[in-house]
DNA sequence: TTCCTTGCAAATCGTTTGCATAATG
DNA sequence: CATTATGCAAACGATTTGCAAGGAA
């Protein structure tokens, strides 16, 4: 059970860290694939699963079928653009109490909220403007 | 692309209405079969696909890769045991203004925010008790 | 040397689809 | 009769897994 370094690992995190957009698997597979032209897509998965398991990079499900991957683990939320598909990062200012509202609701509830995830969707500025043509 | 009568289409959006528990498309497949004996798959999904599309029920993604139906249409969350997979209902008092309160948080986001999907996870009472024991 | 990690390919799982046939309007 | 819906099986896309070989501690 103990890590052991991988560089393959190190890449995949690396990468991660340098995009704000939330990529695919398959995009990090592409992409780290130019520096590391024979990894391979089962050995994505594994370092992506490993390093959401540990808490270093957060499994983002938007509704589309398909896992994101952000390696920024701090709280925000997300909103997904119903055109392009595109994922953006939101603040989350003003809801930390959402766990507390929702308990205050449901006094019936005998379980325990541990927390939640919540994606906004709707269309993204550029989709906007293209509409707008 | 007018609508026709299917018995299957009625059956399955009969046992749907008889479930709280927002079951899987296999989980319908399973049941409806009781009833309708070589029904196949293929029409459950598909069946269930049209509904949700038409708004008679609701297609619930609540992280655990599978999709599960609702035929409860009306505003509530749902709650996530991450012990048994478990799906149950909350009431969303309180959180009618989680969309205006991101837009304020985000004051330079130029989207247009539509809907949000939310779904809380923890442990189910039923669960809680038998960590007890 | 131990045992974690990889590459590769095959396997899995939920879901979708093509097609010939059956049912509805 | 025109068209929608069905059953079946094959196809799909994303993700996982078994295994023998490679690399880190």
């Amino acid at each position: 059970m103990a890590l052991k370094y991988s560089r393959q690992r190190q890449v995949i995190k690396d990468f991660l860290m340098t995009r704000k957009d939330h990529p695919t698997a398959d995009v990090v597979y592409m992409n780290v694939r130019h520096e590391y032209p024979n990894i391979s897509l089962g050995t994505v998965y594994r370092n992506l699963s490993l390093l959401a398991d540990l808490g270093e990079i957060k499994r983002l499900r938007v509704g589309d079928g398909v896992d994101h991957f952000d390696a920024d683990t701090s709280d925000h939320y997300h909103f997904v653009c119903t055109e392009c598909g595109s994922v953006i990062d939101l603040m989350s200012d003003g809801l930390e109490r959402i766990t507390e509202t929702v308990e205050a609701a449901n006094t019936g509830f005998d379980g325990e909220i541990i927390g939640h995830v919540t994606y906004f969707y709707g269309v993204c500025g550029d989709c906007r403007k293209k509409t707008l043509s």
